[in-house]
DNA sequence: TAGATATTTAGACAATTATCTAATTGTATA
DNA sequence: TATACAATTAGATAATTGTCTAAATATCTA
């Protein structure tokens, strides 16, 4: 849960997230979205596919990220987690 | 968006928030649980209040904390949306 | 196979964050 | 009012994190 909260603290990676939520792109294709190097966004992609929230294909030359759904209900089960008695 | 997902980075954060939906504590009693001194609790607690996860509330000479029930709604409502295309 | 493009890795540096001790503020009570 | 206890604030330091450039790796195509 830690790398997953920690993955989400940050501002462009959840800005990454609501990119993929439209559909699936390379690197590329994110990195035209933001001011930061590739290495940069290389290194954010590592930290959300860590955590699990991304998963990524290689598609010949290129390498296509999408979201991983399935880790969004854990999030949520540990946030109403967070709540019950 | 961004205060709280950051307030909730934090292990020894989220264990505050643990500890506090069982009950509402003084600060000294949320401190007995981690091997923190008094003033960096007092920091971590300034940035769940900065995020509204927590109330506080005087009470003589102790400082009683509470969690913000209503904020985690808007922390769902944000995850549910990093989802809906 | 050589050159081009896509992406990641390595290593350095700067910004942010968590922690500490010491000092301060607020409240209770002897 | 003086002392004790509760909590916060200030300022310093260490650890973590985000960023960069340069180098490495993977794939495609002429």
């Amino acid at each position: 849960m830690d790398n997953l909260y920690k993955a989400l603290a940050d501002k462009t990676r959840r800005k990454i997230l609501e990119l993929l939520k439209k559909s699936d792109m390379t690197v590329n294709e994110i990195g035209k979205h933001f001011p930061i190097s590739g290495a940069s966004l290389s290194h954010h992609l590592d930290i959300l596919k860590r955590a699990r929230l991304v998963i990524s294909e290689r598609e010949g030359q290129y390498i296509r990220y999408s979201l991983n759904v399935s880790v969004f209900e854990d999030i949520m089960k540990n946030i109403i987690n967070l709540l019950q008695k």
